[in-house]
DNA sequence: GCCCGTTAGCAAAACGATTTGCAGAAGCAG
DNA sequence: CTGCTTCTGCAAATCGTTTTGCTAACGGGC
């Protein structure tokens, strides 16, 4: 019992494939009868046309990507919860409705040859300087958008994540609720998120008239990391009475850091993080972080793409995030 | 510059389309010195084999699909994170590492046309008794398995999730912390997983000795529903002080009830779920639950999948499920 | 010297759709 | 009756691979 082809159906109905084919796309005209006996006689014998072979003959496979090179530890967590899998989620929907299928591209230490298939186009997201996924699609000639723009590369179309805004409103709220000598964590990877962070951080710190402390963190280490650096921080300089996290797991590590030393959030020490995932939520105390608005960017990403595909180069931008003040960083808008 | 095809680089390479592709797949010999020719070209000209050919002369796209009827607002949850975004991120690396890709085809109100695209094979997650997802798939002739059993399809292959285990598990647990009297929240949808749950609950009344007190919610109201109906069976029976929810929606609504009605818990209403997600940690008390190893059950599915599409029909149990006791039935193991 | 087996390579036929060029029929105006 | 368009429908080319015959050359054993 094979799948019935065009030609089976052709020969069912008694015309040729043309015509088949012709009176599914309509690209011609086809006498009305003759449509419908070959409807009919299709739903009858459950043809369904071949993906394979349209994709062939299109160059379209109807399939997008959704990439990420970020460390899995990041990207996915021990709960495999995260921002990947939230933007996945957003980014499934939003091409369902454009007739397109998502397929996830985990990060993955052999991704470099990732893959028995092809794609019409990726999401990447998040990408690093010269990272290689970005090389990898654009040698495979396969469109490419970004969430969060690919630094030195303005050429690719990208959601602007606005993570400068992000990172300033976090620190302007740490400051309002008291705290005046703000350390930052900040990941070492070279992804735009970081960098804009690090500009903020530095220009916040100079128009407050402090010092800047900054560490540069390499994520895969994440959370153990940032907890020996940021034990190691305030150690050197008790009078620290607030941290900026740019990435959960780094805010993960400060929370312990401050348990170990006995330093009570948010009285001695003010925390927020950038991402309002899983660990934040969970933390003891929550943190205060950002509403990013995924599902609104993965939507757009998902739209720059299509566009991309269909040759026209576009830019968007996220909508501006939202502060979501918790018990870590003094006052709670947030009961749980 | 468009890109180069298998004839583009046997010309360059002096040689016939044949012995290209013998070169790269080593089906037939081909002299060491035109192979090495060959490849050098390949990589210079950035030749890389059409899937989309290839897919058609196979039969195989190399795309599996992660698929879910459940209703959004269970599957995804507000959070977008769920049961569904767990296995997903599992599936997606356990696809990757057998050279295929997953893709998502989330929970869609018009999900029946889902597709632009053919997938090698499909993984249903929980399917229901007459899934319509089952019927469109087989339709299509594409290879299934499922995540927990398919309700009256035992030829369907599927891992096991054991649910009826998992729900024993967790009454006995608030037996022994003292519950005596537990009422039971089961999904309406004939899933297996409720199914047996509700097996699994009256079997375990009839032993204690008590009457049944069960009441089966429609999954797609979810919070709210669970919401009036614990208040509902708790003023009818006021001295049920245990309550076993299938659905981590209907805990999130047990717990509300709760509170509305003034009755701390643990000590005056002990509470248990099935799925440790998102809603059972963040709740407040964290909710105890069970820890269902979905990553190893994912990837025992994605093998179940592939053997099936190689046509050897298997079945497998997914490893037994752990209790993760919380503050909602008692005794705490868990600090966080 | 003949036969047979191995090796290297080519041409052509799939795979299943879409699209283009062409042909016959029908309708209408001049 | 001729010339023009419009309507149907078919045959054949195309997409980029893989696979199947087949040929020719070479070498060794008898």
């Amino acid at each position: 019992m094979t799948k019935p082809t065009i030609s089976d159906l052709a020969r069912a109905a008694g015309v040729s494939v043309t015509t088949v084919s012709h009176a599914f796309s309509g690209r011609r005209p086809v006498e009305p009868e003759t449509r419908k006996r070959i409807q009919a006689l299709a739903d009858q014998m459950g043809y369904h046309p071949s993906h394979m072979a349209r994709a062939l003959r299109s160059g379209r496979t109807g399939v997008i990507a959704l990439a990420s090179s970020m460390p899995f530890a990041v990207a996915a967590g021990p709960s495999r919860l995260g921002f990947l899998m939230e933007i996945a989620a957003s980014a499934a929907m939003s091409a369902l409705t454009r007739d397109l299928a998502l397929c996830l591209i985990p990060p993955h230490p052999a991704a470099q040859s990732c893959g028995a298939t092809s794609f019409d186009g990726v999401i990447l997201v998040e990408p690093a300087r010269d990272d290689p996924l970005v090389a990898h699609f654009e040698r495979r000639k396969t469109p490419v958008v970004s969430i969060g723009t690919v630094p030195d590369r303005p050429d690719i179309p990208a959601v602007d994540i606005r993570s400068g805004e992000t990172t300033a409103l976090l620190l302007d709220h740490l400051a309002r609720q008291g705290s005046s000598r703000i350390a930052a964590l900040i990941g070492s990877t070279p992804r735009t998120s970081q960098i804009e962070a690090e500009a903020a951080y530095l220009d916040f710190a100079k128009a407050q008239g402090h010092p800047p402390i900054l560490v540069r963190l390499d994520e895969a280490e994440g959370e153990d990391l940032a907890c020996r650096e940021t034990r190691r921080l305030i150690q050197a300089d008790p009078r620290i009475d607030g941290i900026y996290a740019a990435i959960d797991a780094f805010a993960s590590g400060a929370v312990r850091a401050a348990h170990d030393l006995g330093r009570a959030m948010p009285d001695r020490l003010r925390l927020a993080t950038r991402y309002d995932g899983l660990r934040a939520k969970l933390s003891v105390p929550p943190l205060t972080a950002v509403d990013l608005h995924l599902p609104a960017t993965a939507e757009r990403a998902v739209q720059l793409l299509l566009d991309r595909i269909g040759g026209r180069n576009g830019q968007a931008v996220a909508d501006p995030p939202d502060l979501v003040a918790r018990q870590s960083s003094g006052r709670s808008s947030d009961r749980s």
